[in-house]
DNA sequence: AACTCGGGTTCCATAATGTGAAACTTTGGA
DNA sequence: TCCAAAGTTTCACATTATGGAACCCGAGTT
């Protein structure tokens, strides 16, 4: 199906992983047979192969379970369960697909700040946010936090950054209700002239949004990207992050 | 090299994922090409296939380190860290080679208590020792944990169990010693005539002796597995399962 | 700039390895 | 006891993995 070149038999493989330790229940032969589709014999001895090296292991009934390796991960002290930590591979993901910066913000003290950044591959776009505090209206981020509830609406004066930084509360509430409407948010040259940014929102177990994920660079580069594109794929990646969190996909989105 | 059957692919991806996962540390490409001595071609395309599949991904240095899986499986909130979740592949491991009922004790209030146990498949031996409290001197996990200091040594007189119970306290001692010595304990028809058990010692990352995993059965059919061999074969599955605790297998292996 | 060294990926012919249908074994139910 | 379901092993086939060599790319060097 989705196979770039080499392989087939290692991603079957971790495919049948994926499925075992996504779902947090142990899983049956069976019903992994018939999800990936593929022979009984075909399934069986890959998962022979998993269990060899101890990568699942069958529990008493017979099920399949995550195997030692991944509670040695679990165990380790180093294994920071902290969300930058977490977040890593997915933002190393992003920055290799759309190749600009990628940071992770969250709210802190009714604005928002970023906690962790890959950088740029290029020169120019490669400012680092970690820790500066900036106006969250005119950031792609603080719209999905404000959006989604995650950051009280601001009090007091919007700052005007820059011609396109968004000052009336009334234009704001309705970005805020196209955010919603299409999972993420867009700043165009609001904080600064000539950067753009896209972000979309990190949800926890309970559904509520915790943190933003934002791709930002020269306004020209990422129009030339496109930015529904950058919307869409971001949304998509941190569906899989927000998984990571506990977030059952199938659950209801609210905001807050 | 110990390949039983089928699918050799997978296994040595999975080799790979061990060596990235078990060191903590970042594992450079060329490191792993010459810890498994595979060719260069090989190694990076089982490499791109995990990399895929999310199992593992690169850092900014292109260092391999372990994947998006391994960060889902650590944050589930039901992935117990606690000794008993860690232990039970090993221990169903072990249940599985030598067919017998297998132990994880904990020294608790001056005695030893079983926390986990994976029954034998046999009907004779099956009696479950959760929870009941035995006196430690005549059981081979009561003597790994005396022996290693994890268990303070007992005051006022030795129970006789049986005739071959140690009730001696120089006899004891001197049994201490030969434990420390081969890494492991037996305990033939102390506490109870026909039982016979084996058992070693579960470290913790700083060395220190925290548990003890039994094998025990019926005296004749451990001696027909043969004790030694038992006892070997308990003594490296634990280094194992140490390791998972964060236990440094170089390190120091003191005790107390 | 041109040259080279080392790490890493891609190509390619070869055959070894993985594949699925079906036969077989085992387990559990009625 | 007989049957159905669940899982494993067998087997003939060709797809897929393999490793050597060629290639690429970036970082030093002259």
């Amino acid at each position: 199906m989705a196979a770039q070149t080499g392989s087939q038999a290692v991603e079957r493989a971790s495919a049948l992983l994926g499925l075992i330790v996504e779902s947090g229940a142990p899983r049956t032969f069976s019903s992994l047979v018939d999800e990936l589709g593929l022979a009984k014999s075909t399934t069986s001895r890959l998962l022979q192969a998993l269990e060899r090296s101890r990568l699942v292991y069958r529990d008493r009934t017979g099920a399949f379970r995550p195997g030692a390796l991944f509670s040695l991960h679990a165990a380790r002290p180093s294994a920071l369960h902290d969300l930058s930590e977490l977040a890593r591979p997915t933002m190393e993901h992003l920055s290799e697909l759309s190749r600009e910066t990628v940071n992770l913000a969250v709210p802190r003290g009714g604005q928002l700040v970023s906690i962790d950044q890959v950088d740029s591959c290029y020169l120019v776009g490669a400012t680092n946010w970690v820790g500066v505090d900036v106006p969250a209206h005119c950031t792609a981020s603080g719209k999905v936090l404000y959006a989604y509830g995650a950051l009280p609406r601001p009090t007091g004066q919007l700052e005007r950054r820059t011609a396109h930084s968004p000052v009336d509360r009334a234009q704001l509430e309705h970005a805020l209700v196209e955010v919603r409407r299409r999972g993420w948010a867009a700043s165009l040259d609001e904080l600064e002239i000539g950067l753009t940014a896209v972000a979309a929102p990190v949800r926890t177990v309970d559904g509520s949004v915790v943190a933003a994920v934002s791709v930002s660079g020269p306004t020209s580069r990422i129009n030339d990207y496109g930015i529904t594109r950058l919307g869409d794929v971001l949304v998509a990646e941190l569906r899989g992050l927000s998984a990571l969190l506990g977030h059952q996909p199938g659950r209801k989105e609210g905001f807050a």
